[in-house]
DNA sequence: CTGATGATGTTCT
DNA sequence: GAACATCATCAGA
């Protein structure tokens, strides 16, 4: 089942929860890549100087002005992109970065899009590497930025279907990574990942 | 296994 | 001109 209008529009904070063990499916043309999410940062526009649109949105961040649903892609370091969906009702300002995802369908593919070369007895550690970081899963799934302003409630091309239901006991809840710059909202726990799935890219 | 470093170019000031 | 929501690779233990 695609998830609706309804599960987006949500307060960031519970999107980005929820959104662990849901599965985003990407079909571009023949291929279907299907992949659970395990890891996410819910980022907010206001009280958090660590989200790009705290400053209010600019060119790059417009998209972050619609409604829910809606795919925020951006690059960072010049080289890798990295995946979000925007939360909350239009006007307010919030997004969840989606950090890893378990390969469940398109493994192959995934493969080829990473190492350029064919799926033959790949290594364990080759294929924890596929998906586990939020640029790395973009490379695996083939993703451009191309699906910017997307929106994945109504894109034929890329949605989130349902999964089973996580307990609250498997669920980890840790500061984000990597934005020590921001002073103030540094140290907010927005971070969620699935406690003991080998793919998510840090413990 | 860990930690350090360079790559690389878009975005914003 | 500086900063950057990262990754691959290399050295050392």
């Amino acid at each position: 089942m695609r998830l609706t209008r309804e599960f987006f529009e949500r307060n960031t904070v519970l999107v980005a929860r929820d959104l662990l063990n849901k599965v985003l499916v990407y079909k571009d043309g023949d291929t279907v890549i299907r992949g659970k999410i395990v890891e996410t940062e819910a980022y907010i526009g206001a009280k958090d100087q660590g989200a790009h649109f705290h400053k209010g949105l600019t060119e790059r961040t417009r998209i972050i002005d619609e409604v829910g649903g809606h795919i925020y892609i951006y690059t960072i370091y010049g080289m890798y992109l990295l995946f979000n969906i925007v939360a909350e009702e239009k006007g307010t300002h919030g997004a969840v970065l989606l950090r890893a995802v378990e390969p469940l369908e398109g493994v192959e593919k995934m493969y080829l899009n990473r190492y350029k070369k064919p799926y033959d007895n790949p290594q364990k550690r080759e294929i924890i590497g596929l998906t586990n970081g939020p640029a790395k899963f973009v490379m695996a799934y083939g993703i451009t930025k191309e699906l910017y302003g997307a929106d994945v409630v109504t894109d034929p091309r890329i949605w989130v279907e349902d999964g089973p239901k996580l307990s609250n006991e498997d669920i980890v809840r840790s500061k984000r990574i990597n934005i020590d710059y921001a002073e103030m909202g540094k140290d907010y726990l927005l971070r969620f990942y699935i406690k003991a799935n080998p793919f998510v890219s840090k413990k």
